[in-house]
DNA sequence: TTGAAAGCGCTAACAT
DNA sequence: ATGTTAGCGCTTTCAA
C-alpha cells in the first residue's frame, strides 16, 4: 500500500490557468469553452499525462448504467444457460462501477415474443443492448431503432447484416464446420459415408444459424473425400418416438462403421440413441459442452465435442460494454471470433 | 441510465442513531465502539441491506494497492511471454481500481536471481504476490517471509508443497499427460515405439516441473499399450547440432511411423528438426500454443497442441488478488484448474 | 466511546 | 465563455 500522488484535475486547471469547471467541459466536450482554454487544457493534460479518476467520476456524476441482455429463454441445461451464466458472472463484475445488467428472453420459436421483447427493451431506455438476433427482419427494425435512440448495441452468438453494432462476439461458424469435418476423418479410416442429423425446421423467417457451419463441413468433404456419401437424416426433436423410428430406419440399417455428426448442441440425441440400441465403435463429433453432450462425451457415446466459450462471449461482449459505457473506449475489435475448443473424454472435466 | 436510490452510510448512521463515523468504525471492526451501536449498527445494516460503496470508499481511502508478480524473465515468444501478457491485461483492468501491477523477474536457471527477486519483492512491501515457484528450498523460505510480514501470495503455473498459499492458477499436470498418451495414439493403427524427447537438465535444485506430466503419459501408455516402447531422447536446447546428431541416431534410424512428444513447450524443435530432414508423416503431439509451435501446427509438422490459456491464468489470478484485496473477498476456489485446449491446424487461428 | 468536520477527485447546477 | 460551489458516499483526523 502506498499513497500514490496523481495528476488531478485542480492540477490541469491550474497549470492551463483556468477552472476546474472548464477542464470538466473540454474533458466531455460539451462546449462552452473558447477555442484557446481548450486547447491549451488539452496541451496541459498531455503534458500532465493526466487520467481521470473513474472512482471520482462515478461517485459525482451518480449515473446509473443499465445493460441489457437479450437471448432466448432455456429449459435447465441447454445451450442459452451458458449465455446467462456468462451474463451473471459480468454482472457481478461490473456491479462495482455501479452498472446493473438485466436480461430480457424471449421464445425464439414465436416472432411475437422477440417483438414483444424487443419493446420491452425499448422501454427500460438501457445505455446499451447485447443481443443474440434471431428473425433478421425484426432484429433489423429492432437495431436502426436503437441507433436513433443512441443506444449502443453488440451481436453476440450470431450477427445479421449490419453494419451500426459495436462489436460481435461469436464462433467462426463456416471455420467450424471445416474443424468438425476434420475431427472426424483425419487420420482415420475413410468412412464409406457420413450421416448429418438435423432438426427438421419450419422455414417461417427462422435464419437456420448453423447453415454456415454445414458449408464448412461440406465444402471441407468435397475438397477431402469427394467419394464420400454425406446422408442428412431429418428429425424432430420434439417427437422421441419419431426420432429413434428416423435414426433406425437410416443409421441403424447401415452396417459399416458409422460417422455422425450435429450441427447444433444436441449431439446428445444421437449419443443416447446410440446407446439405447447399443451400437458401439460409431465416430460421432458434435458441438457444445452441455452437460448432457459431456456426459455422453465421457460415456465414449460422442468422441469429440467442438465447443465455445460461450459463457466468455458474454463476459467479455459486457466488460466491452462497459469499457465504452465509462470511459469511452472504443471496442478493439468489431468482429471477436471465439476460439473453439475440442473436447475429449480427457480434457472435458477442466473445461 | 437511471439514478438509483441506494442505501447509504447515512441511511444506516441516522436508523442506528449514532454518526457515521461509527458505522464506520463497526464496518471496518476497528474497535472503539460500544457492543450496544455495534450490535445495533449491525442489525440495522442487514435491515436496510446497505451495501458499501466501492468507489466513495476507494476515493475516500486514498489507499494505493500493489500487486507483484514474479515469474522468469523471457526470450521473445517464449512461454512466459504468454504470462507477461496476461499480467498486462489485468493491469489494465484492475487500475480502474487503483491498483498498480509490478512484475519482477528472475532467471530460471539461477537461483541467485531467485533470491534477489524474493529480496526485491519483499522490499516493495506489496499488498499481494503472484508468483511462479521455482527453486523449492527459496520459496519455502519467501513464502513464510510474506505469511509473517501479513502479505498474501498465490501461485500461477505450478506450486509447492505449502498450505497458505490463497490459490493456486495452473493446468492439472498429471491429467495433462494423460491427455497427451490419448490424443497421439487413439483411434489410430497401434505404434511399435513412442519417442519421448526430453530437455537434459542438471538437477541442481530445480524441480522439473514436467515430471508429473510424464507420470501421467507413463501410466495410461502402461494401462493401454503395454507393449509399446517408450524411448527418451535426451537433448540440450542449446547445442543445435548436437541435437540434430542426437534425433537422427535415434528418431531419424528408425523406420516404421514415428510417434513423439515433448513435456515441455519445445516441440518446435522437433519440428524443424523433422522439417530439416523432409520425414512427413509423423505424429507429432507438444505442449504450449507459443507462436513457433502454432507455425509448426499450421506446416503440418506437428498434429496436436495442448495448451492452456497461460494469460487468462494470470488475468484470473490477478482479479481474484485484487477482490480480496479490496472487498476481502474469499478465493472461492483454492485449486484452480485451467482447461487443456486441443490445438490442430484448423482452430489454431481462433486460439 | 463517540460525533463533527474536512476532504478524496470529479460533476453539474448556478452565477457571472 | 468561464468561475464558483455544493455535493456524491466514504474515511479519517480531531475534539469532546
Amino acid at each position: 500500500m502506498e499513497t500514490g500522488n496523481k495528476v488531478t484535475i485542480n492540477d490541469v486547471a491550474e497549470a492551463a490557468g483556468v477552472s476546474k469547471g472548464t477542464v470538466d467541459r473540454v474533458l466531455h466536450n460539451r462546449g462552452e469553452v473558447s477555442k484557446k482554454s481548450r486547447e491549451r487544457v488539452l496541451r496541459v493534460i498531455k503534458e500532465l499525462g493526466y487520467i481521470p479518476n473513474l472512482q471520482a467520476s462515478l461517485l459525482a456524476s451518480q449515473k446509473r448504467h443499465v445493460i441489457v441482455c437479450m437471448f432466448p429463454e432455456y429449459e435447465p441445461g441447454e445451450f442459452w444457460s451458458l449465455t446467462d451464466k456468462g451474463v451473471n458472472e459480468a454482472a457481478a463484475i461490473v456491479a462495482r462501477f455501479g452498472i446493473v445488467v438485466k436480461t430480457v428472453k424471449y421464445d425464439q420459436y414465436s416472432i411475437e415474443s422477440f417483438r414483444s421483447a424487443c419493446a420491452e427493451v425499448l422501454a427500460e431506455r438501457p445505455s446499451g443492448v447485447i443481443l443474440a438476433p434471431m428473425y433478421r427482419f425484426e432484429t433489423v427494425n429492432f437495431v436502426s431503432e436503437l441507433s436513433r435512440s443512441g443506444i449502443p448495441y453488440m451481436f453476440i452468438d450470431s450477427k445479421i447484416d449490419d453494419d451500426g453494432y459495436l462489436a460481435y462476439f461469436g464462433m467462426p461458424m463456416y471455420h467450424s464446420g471445416v474443424l468438425c469435418a476434420d475431427v472426424l476423418t483425419d487420420g482415420r479410416e475413410v468412412p464409406e459415408k457420413v450421416f448429418v442429423v438435423r432438426i427438421a425446421r419450419d422455414k417461417r423467417g427462422l435464419s437456420d444459424p448453423t447453415a454456415a457451419r454445414r458449408s464448412g463441413f461440406m465444402d471441407y468433404m468435397a475438397e477431402h473425400y469427394p467419394d464420400v456419401e454425406v446422408v442428412n437424416v431429418f428429425i424432430d426433436p420434439k417427437d422421441r418416438d419419431n426420432i429413434y423410428s428416423k435414426l433406425d430406419g437410416t443409421i441403424g440399417e447401415y452396417s459399416g462403421r458409422k460417422f455422425i455428426v450435429m450441427f447444433n448442441s444436441r449431439i446428445h440425441i444421437v449419443a443416447d440413441y446410440l446407446a439405447s440400441r447399443s451400437m458401439t465403435g460409431c465416430r460421432v463429433v458434435g458441438f457444445d459442452g452441455l452437460e448432457r453432450n459431456i456426459s455422453a462425451l465421457k460415456r465414449g457415446e460422442v468422441q469429440v465435442l467442438i465447443a465455445q466459450h460461450t459463457d466468455r462471449q458474454t463476459v467479455e461482449a459486457i466488460n466491452a460494454m462497459t469499457d465504452y459505457l465509462l470511459m469511452g473506449k472504443e471496442v478493439p475489435r468489431k468482429d471477436n471470433f471465439t476460439q473453439m475448443d475440442l473436447l475429449t473424454g480427457y480434457n472435458c472435466d477442466f473445461y
